[in-house]
DNA sequence: GCTCTAATTTGGAGCGCTCTAATGGTGTAG
DNA sequence: CTACACCATTAGAGCGCTCCAAATTAGAGC
């Protein structure tokens, strides 16, 4: 498995290193006659340039350094997928690690991914805290993706929470909804910032917020359902969930509840997974541009590895109802 | 951003250049005294190995390169995080590249993942010519993941595809089934096993075969259920679908149809993805352990990397049946 | 205190490449 | 025919590290 190397090439094609290192980067000074030459021995010989070799000596680096907190979750998914994209158009590489929201082990992914010296370091949905990114920041370009942080020298690509969640209530209040209700997504930066987008925008229509604290699971939604059947008195008409599978964990608790959606009560849910999309599902959702945001964090990375020193630049996307069959006008 | 090199720490902790590469390396044979000065010294300047430096001048590569055809693919992602787990803990990086199901794409993937000298490479579900992977095995070892494929030097892990039909086969029948339709996954390999498996369960109970052509997504499984009933005639009472994804277009178009499921229509997915799992959704389905296939994977190309010459090994993992809600024994 | 051996430490070459500065060759003008 | 550009080509140093062999030091035994 020994691969040839460069020096191979140019004995085979009878010329020196550099020229077969100036041909492999496509250099525009160097004839016609040599180039085929060097070509022609690299096919040969099945050459192809170490990149780690190349980026040792060129003190440059290919390599994007990706740290996802949790992969199996589909909205992360998407989010590589997007930086994925622009990596391969701008030539770029992406190193994976992922952190299971483990302090400990992120804080330790973050520093393999910078032992390779990548150009850059995109962080999505960490759960590290603000001075290891920070720490990171002085060694490499850094973004973090979804998770709104103002860190000094990091830049940020996030939805517009607040949005989102308004787009939720003046969608409902549209179709005649009074009692709409938030579950939650927990203690978490961006949960906040759509809870607080939920009771603006129900401040604004002249009603009274009402938060079921909840979390960004199945479990979560179906167990804030519960509690809310439970406590009795008048139900909501409408609830705004934390996310997609918040929304179907209460769902499923209102069928078996035996009311009807969306004409005993209408869900939204937010990030418009695939799982929203499904036919059986038919979720009206936030959609939250995922692939945008990760090819966003990437040329974010690109840019500032070719040298763009401008300050810390926290971008936010804008997220777009999307109505399906969860929601409709309340009973009566 | 320019960090400290060996040569740093070497002059500040009053040492040579090798004695700083043995503390990194954790050498046992250096005195403690030096030991900690090297330490505090690297410790003072903030100073890590860098990985690539590392690696050109051990000729060893700490690399996983993994090529992924889908990343939206909880399937994929979940395996990618059991080749995650192990590349952790023995101490290697994942450097992925999606192939998006195109074979010009995924053939440039496998170029560059090589162009890192990987110590191995992990092609999941890939589409690529069989030609190029075992170009690619003469490089670097490779395992090729959910795709059943005999190529020789190449290890492959599988689930046991024809089990895994037969098992979603022998359940039905279990509970009173005769009329089982099978909606197929199209004409990839590891589609045409479990085709061949379904067959024979059916014929193994005496029944007829009955296969709509269909494929691995939602829409496939929506067009396979309408066509079902157009074409009139004695419906089947349960369906094995292609997967989950498949399976739950089929339900929403039962649903639409007012069958009840399982009342009138028992219906069993592939792969036990979360969709499954989520209690509005309650699919009985075919477990796949994803996690371990990618562990088993990993383990593969790390005793691999570590010199295991060794045949091929082509591995089977055995799927599992999960009885949900979606099955029960047939009206009447 | 001295020798011998084992334990530490170090110099230096080299991993495969890039990059700068210098070389040689060609064509043109004088 | 010589000088001068200008171009393609090359030598060689060096990127940050490992690894081998050689050098030094420490420890043990007498």
């Amino acid at each position: 498995m020994a691969r040839p190397t460069m020096a191979d090439v140019a004995a085979k094609a009878g010329v020196s290193r550099a020229l077969v290192s100036l041909v492999m980067r496509g250099s525009e000074k160097v004839s016609e006659r040599r180039r085929q030459a060097v070509l022609d021995a690299a096919a040969e010989l099945g050459y192809a340039p170490h990149a780690m070799a190349r980026s040792l000596a060129s003190r440059t680096s290919t390599l994007l350094g990706v740290l996802v907190s949790d992969l199996h979750n589909p909205f992360f998914a998407e989010i590589v997928d997007g930086i994925d994209e622009v990596a391969r158009a701008e030539g770029f590489e992406l190193i994976l690690n992922t952190g299971g929201l483990d302090v400990e082990r992120e804080r330790d992914a973050v520093t393999r991914l910078l032992s390779f010296r990548p150009a850059g370091l995109a962080l999505l949905g960490a759960a590290v805290p603000a001075d290891v990114i920070a720490d990171a920041a002085r060694e490499s370009p850094v973004v973090v993706v979804a998770r709104p942080a103002r860190i000094a020298g990091v830049d940020t690509v996030n939805d517009d929470g607040g949005l989102g969640a308004r787009l939720a209530v003046d969608h409902l209040v549209g179709v005649g909804h009074t009692r709409i209700m938030h579950f939650d997504g927990g203690k978490t930066s961006e949960a906040r910032i759509r809870r607080e987008g939920y009771a603006a925008a129900m401040r604004a229509h002249g009603l009274r917020p009402d938060v079921v604290r909840s979390e960004y699971t199945d479990a979560g939604g179906e167990k804030a359902a519960a509690r809310l059947l439970e406590r009795g008195g008048t139900l909501p008409t409408a609830v705004v969930a934390a996310n997609d599978v918040n929304a179907v964990g209460a769902l499923s608790v209102f069928a078996d509840a035996g009311l009807g959606v969306p004409d005993d009560i209408s869900v939204v849910g937010y990030d418009n997974t695939a799982l929203s999309g499904l036919r059986h599902v038919a979720l009206t959702t936030v959609d939250q541009p995922r692939a945008e945001m990760g090819r966003l964090a990437a040329h974010t990375l690109v840019e500032r590895a070719r040298g763009d020193r401008g300050k810390a630049r926290r971008r936010l996307v804008t997220p777009s109802l999307v109505v399906r069959a969860t929601t409709g006008p309340p009973r009566g």
